[in-house]
RNA sequence: GGGCGGUUAGCUCAGCUGGUUAGAGCGUUGCGUUGACAUCGCAAAGGUCGUAGGUUCGAGUCCUAUACCGCCCA
């Protein structure tokens, strides 16, 4: 393809899945050192992320568009600095919501999973899988995640699900794993128990029920009560009182009678009562209520669940056994009432727990699970981080890591689904005994009878995702994968799953492999709406990311994602900003097309040695610094910082600035225009790298093109670092140390040209001459200005579209020159002057000038009164410098203002 | 109740270890299209950086208090 086929709008539709295809059988996926070939050196460290799972039966959302976009920019970045990378994808089998989904379809087919049972279920599900588990992958791919596709794991496999019964096994037989009837949270819904985690708290409106609370041995006498939740009443096995509380002392001992049942309840005190609370008396419910177990493990209170799996009451309720809890709450309370042991209802706000898959309300109950004792695991955790083993970004979520790691309960694992890893433990019908095997055993471990059965619980799915940094790489197997990937080097998701996961895996990475799964972990925000909503489907405000990769194009899209967010801050998105960044993908290519064609039309080779123009010096001096800030920005994880810099530099000043003065510069033609065309490709060549991992398509599509019409031309035209097959495995620009003559290029060139083409610039916008219309200009610079000026002015007045430009250090004939309308520029002294045909001395013009001279003024005071203080002893000479300077440069521009408007 | 963030232009947000005229995108206003780009260019308007103290020669940046918003944990 010849430049003059290169379109005028860059076509991503055209673009994407094809160079997608390309990478992909290019292998360039795959890691460049590979344990499992002959060439591998084991002395290479690696650069490796494990993906955060997604949903297998999910479809694609802007948290995976979020990570993919991260995880892929890290690993391009590492790829490009010649770092063997590997990202490994996968997905996680998501327990409950993909059961959820199986059962719906079942449903429309009039079918619960219990109708046709738990094998044909499973199996179901698998093809369920098969048919819907691709689809993520393949909207992932289209973000241009560069995955190594071959080592793709799920989390049911049977390597992975090797690895989650080791897990069990060993921590089992660590007693880490226990089985018990304990108090845990309740779906309704989902019938099954959930985690902490899974639970979220929300304020409620709702009613403080009061009632008596006779006692046993008279039942004219009663103790006031309040609860929130009146059916609970079934169950309590003891009314509570503050051990001081006058009121109640008397009661501490006796027997109270539960409404209704008349079962006797002891009267306790305990000093987690609060007084203040309700009447100060306390019902207590250990089998519905966490703090009541808690109670009840005290003072050895009776647990009476009065729950089924369904929430209706059972046998415990008495009269009430079969209704649903809602039911019974208001049939009891209407009994109750009956009967005059009402006191009153008033309006209370509840802290309601609800799930927070389904949102159903959450009933806390007893009842027979697995769970794994924390402690000491997640003593090991909390270590890993203070000791700096992991480093957590941002930093704040550090505390917070801490914070939930010192109070973490014990976790209760088991899960009453049929999809997932089904807990490794038998039964036997004989002896009652437990076998707990890596392998599935044919008979009881302990009386060798061959009448057992399994557990029916699966495991909780994060137990097996907490395994994923190792799992995935063939662990419990010392696999070369494992030796040589293993750990992993940073971990990245969203700060929600903090807890759920990163916790986790830290955990069992340090209980299972004695190492820290990963040194860093970056978490990033959740995407809001553009008024930073939560974006929902209720709201109607959900922004698709296929809709907007299809609209507006996936670079558009990652670099929005990127280049919007700070490390752990939500970010709002709007389709708006995905357009800005349409439009700089488009700017890209532009610019890339241009150099194209100035490549074209160069010379094959210089006649001697460069002379570079200020404005060559300046860019490369600029080019160099973004390359300086880029990678330390990159090092120290501030992505979106390093984008905008690169954004900044390549719009506003290589595309607005040195494109512009380029095209002067070429039409000059001989060694200025090669000069001016290697400059261009070498530049163009280096921003193209560094935005390669934030806009991959864009970059390595223009890239191809630019590479062809330079090498096509000549091999002077090769940049810093050699062309590359392909620009996603190029080499990263490194950075250099600054030379001397940086700073000072790049000072001149903004001093001299920019600020006086602007200054010109402007002053035709204010009197209406059209910017490409020639006038002739003059400017009365200071003795310093004076030679930086000259060198620059044909930029300046090129830039500025001048047809004739004079430099001066004084106005030759101030009658003249009074009637040419000016401008002063306060940064460098310098006044300007268009010399127009129509001399007006209008009050406009006064005016400016005079806003001008008292604007120079009061910072001439200012510096005046700053450089009088302490300022001048105490801060350091060179910042004091630099106050002199401008205070000088000021007071030259006073003058000059002075004089004009004499 | 404990903890963590946020508060900067009309909107959405940047702003690293404090350096002295606070930036961007979008929006608004004016001008502009025969060659890189109207998915654009040139220019303009717009902010006492939530409030009150403090440290410092110097604070959007550090400290304390406080208000409001949000989140997490209990």
């Amino acid at each position: 393809m010849t430049q003059k086929e290169l379109p005028k709008a860059y076509d991503f539709h055209g673009t994407e899945e094809r160079i997608y295809q390309w990478w992909d059988s290019q292998g360039y996926f795959q890691p460049t050192n590979d344990p499992n070939k002959p060439d591998f050196d084991p002395t290479k460290k690696p650069f490796v992320i494990a993906i955060p799972p997604p949903n297998v039966t999910g479809g694609l959302h802007l948290g995976h568009a979020m990570f993919v976009s991260i995880e892929d920019l890290m690993i391009r970045y590492h790829r490009m600095k010649g770092e063997p990378t590997l990202w490994i994808p996968g997905s996680d089998h998501a327990g409950i919501a993909t059961q959820l989904q199986v059962e719906k379809a079942l449903a429309q087919e009039g079918k619960t999973r219990e109708d046709i049972g738990r094998e044909a279920f499973i199996e179901r599900t698998w093809s369920w899988k098969k048919k819907y588990g691709g689809m993520i992958q393949q909207q992932i791919r289209r973000l241009g995640a560069s995955c190594d596709w071959t080592r793709e794991r799920f989390t049911l496999d049977d390597g992975l699900s090797r690895a989650v019964r080791e897990a069990f096994v060993t921590l089992y037989e660590k007693g880490l794993i226990y089985r018990g009837p304990r108090l845990v949270n309740w779906s309704p819904n989902l019938r099954t128990a959930v985690s902490d985690l899974e639970v979220e708290h929300s304020q409620e409106p709702g009613t403080l029920y009061y009632f008596k609370y006779p006692l046993a041995d008279n039942p004219e006498e009663f103790l006031p009560v309040a609860t929130t939740r009146p059916e609970t009443i079934l169950g309590d096995t003891a009314v509570a009182v503050h051990p001081d509380d006058p009121r109640y002392k008397k009661y501490v001992g006796r027997k109270a009678l539960v409404p209704m049942l008349d079962r006797e309840i002891p009267i306790i005190a305990d000093e987690y009562v609060d007084r203040e609370f309700g009447t100060g008396a306390l019902k207590i419910t250990p089998a519905h209520d966490p703090n009541d177990y808690d109670i009840a493990q005290r003072h050895n209170l009776d647990i009476i669940n009065i729950l089924n799996k369904d929430v209706t009451i059972n046998e415990n309720g008495g009269p009430y056994q079969g209704l649903d809890r809602e039911e019974c709450r208001k049939r009891l309370w209407a009994d109750m009432k009956a009967r005059g042991m009402v006191i009153k209802e008033e309006p209370y706000t509840l802290n309601v727990p609800r799930s927070q898959r389904g949102g159903e309300i959450i009933e806390p109950m007893i009842s027979e699970q697995w769970f794994v004792k924390i402690d000491s695991i997640a003593k090991k955790a909390i270590d890993a981080v203070r000791d700096g083993d992991i480093r957590i970004v941002p930093d704040h979520f550090t505390k917070v890591y801490f914070n939930w790691m010192e109070n973490i309960q014990d976790w209760c694992i088991s899960r009453q689904l049929w999809w997932g890893h089904r807990i490794p433990v038998w039964y036997c019908d004989d002896c009652k005994g437990m076998t707990v095997q890596r392998e599935d055993p044919a008979q009881c471990q302990h009386c060798g009878s061959t009448h057992i059965h399994q557990d029916d619980d699966v495991l909780d799915t994060w137990f097996s995702s907490g395994l994923w940094p190792f799992s995935t790489l063939g662990w419990p197997d010392e696999t070369p994968d494992l030796k040589y990937f293993y750990p992993t080097s940073v971990l990245e998701t969203g700060y929600d799953i903090l807890f759920f996961w990163v916790a986790r895996m830290i955990m069992d990475g340090l209980e299972f492999t004695d190492e820290a799964p990963f040194h860093t972990v970056y978490l990033h925000g959740l995407i809001r709406d553009e008024h930073g909503q939560k974006m929902s489907k209720t709201k109607g405000n959900v922004i698709d990311p296929l809709v907007v990769m299809d609209k507006l194009g996936t670079d558009a899209l990652r670099f929005t994602l990127l280049v919007g967010s700070a490390p752990g801050n939500d970010m709002n998105l709007s389709e708006k900003k995905v357009e800005a960044n349409r439009n700089f993908a488009n700017k890209i290519w532009n610019a890339g097309r241009f150099v194209i064609n100035a490549i074209a039309n160069a010379p094959e080779k210089p006649e001697r040695e460069p002379v570079w123009t200020p404005a060559d010096e300046w860019l490369h001096a600029r080019m160099r610094e973004v390359v300086r800030n880029v990678n330390r920005l990159f090092e120290s994880y501030q992505f979106g910082e390093a984008g905008r810099q690169i954004y900044d530099f390549f719009w506003s000043e290589f595309a607005d600035w040195y494109i512009e003065i380029a095209k002067m510069q070429l039409r000059e033609s001989g060694d200025r225009a090669f000069y001016t065309a290697w400059t261009l490709v070498r530049v163009l060549d280096k921003c193209l790298r560094m935005l390669s991992p934030f806009t991959p398509y864009v970059t390595e599509e223009l890239w191809g093109h630019l590479k062809q019409a330079a090498q096509a031309k000549s091999e002077l035209l090769c940049p810093d670092d050699p062309w590359a097959e392909a620009l996603m495995i190029a080499q990263w620009p490194e950075s250099k140390p600054e030379e001397g003559w940086e700073k000072e290029a790049v000072e001149k060139f903004a001093n001299a040209t920019m600020e006086h083409s602007r200054a010109f610039r402007t002053l035709k916008t204010e009197l209406n001459i059209p910017a490409n219309q020639a006038a002739s200009g003059s400017i009365i610079a200071t003795h310093e200005m004076l030679p930086v000026l000259e060198a620059q002015k044909d930029l300046i007045a090129y830039s500025s579209a001048l047809k004739e430009l004079e430099i001066l250090t004084a106005v030759p004939d101030a009658e003249v020159y009074k009637q040419f309308h000016s401008s002063s520029i306060a940064a460098t002294g310098s006044m300007i002057y268009l010399h127009t045909q129509e001399a007006v001395v209008d009050d406009k013009l006064r005016e400016k000038l005079e806003r001008e001279l008292s604007e120079a003024n009061s910072q001439i005071q200012r510096l005046e009164n700053l450089l009088a203080s302490d300022f001048a002893n105490k801060a350091p000479a060179k910042v004091v410098e630099n106050e002199r300077t401008k205070l000088e440069t000021y007071r030259q521009t006073a003058e000059k203002l002075k004089k004009q408007l004499k």
